[in-house]
DNA sequence: GGTAGACCTGG
DNA sequence: CAGGTCTAC
């Protein structure tokens, strides 16, 4: 059992950062990896179980990381992000064991609506193994690389089945476990190497660095945390537009105040924004 | 280096 | 319009 203020499991998992779980009654259920992974809210706190491996759990959430101290470090280094972090007790940032799982996620993203960005990622996972009921291990590249451009397109992936579906083969070409080395690399690097791939710009870089490749200093800047952040940093840029220049710039700011700890301050102030839309993230 | 449009779909 | 990216000025 896990207490309120250290895990809010559906925080977690309905804040963008992962995109097939889902809530039945109290009841969150997902898969990362190949675990299948179960929470249930009680009136003491957050019960996680997981399947097979009963530790995976703990992975996914980074349980080994003190939440309290964490949010320490960020409100030292920066006091007016406070309010955020009261307000959303036990949201943490996940380490998603599926990096591959995470880029083809985030490629679905651009332009597109949550409700249908769970939609699809969906619709990809169920080319994978089926472990449980509708529960599936997310397929491997070969697989998606299979799949006609054409199929996708028909299961309304929009114009996002083409790049899909090139990511796909680029990284079948590739050695195997080619993106998971990029774990082990600096993180400029594993942006510059990603940036490389097709429908890959800045933001979904930082997504698969952030979620996928645990780089904790990576911050994807979308049009709301821009908003924030020019609140807090650059106020001469208030009303501009993100240009490449300006997301490196705000990126860079973020790093030299929270340094490894950016990627986690990042979540607080992205999540004011999901909090304020009022719709659930992932809705089925 | 910055801005304007196009791009699939559906809530 | 929605968690952008790409291309052409």
């Amino acid at each position: 059992m896990i207490p309120r203020e250290h895990l809010d499991f559906g925080a977690c998992v309905s804040s963008g950062q992962v995109f097939r779980f889902k809530e039945v009654g109290k009841k969150w259920v997902g898969v990362d990896g190949s675990n299948i992974i179960e929470a249930i809210e009680t009136a003491d706190g957050w019960s996680v179980r997981s399947c097979p491996d009963p530790r995976a759990w703990m992975d996914l959430l980074q349980m080994g990381q003190n939440l309290l101290q964490i949010k320490r470090t960020i409100a030292d280094c920066e006091p007016r992000l406070t309010r955020q972090l009261e307000a959303y007790p036990g949201l943490r940032l996940l380490r998603c064991q599926r990096s591959d799982e995470t880029l083809f996620s985030f490629l679905c993203t651009p332009n597109n609506n949550m409700a249908r960005i769970g939609r699809m990622v969906r619709e990809l996972a169920a080319y994978g193994k089926e472990m449980g009921e509708g529960l599936f291990e997310f397929p491997g590249v070969g697989r998606i690389a299979a799949i006609p451009e054409a199929e996708l397109r028909s299961k309304g992936f929009g114009y996002r089945a083409a790049t899909i579906t090139k990511v796909a083969r680029e990284l079948a070409q590739r050695p195997s476990g080619w993106l998971d080395g990029l774990r082990q690399v600096p993180y400029e690097n594993a942006i510059r190497a990603l940036s490389e791939l097709p429908g890959v710009g800045p933001k979904l870089a930082d997504c698969v660095c952030l979620f996928g490749l645990h780089h904790s200093q990576a911050v994807p800047f979308d049009v709301h945390l821009w908003r924030a952040a020019t609140r807090l940093y650059f106020p001469a840029w208030s009303g501009k537009s993100l240009t490449a220049l300006r997301y490196r710039s705000a990126g860079s700011e973020f790093r030299r105040r929270f340094g490894n700890t950016a990627g986690w301050a990042q979540q607080y102030l992205f999540y004011e924004r999901i909090a304020a839309a009022g719709t659930p993230v992932c809705n089925y």
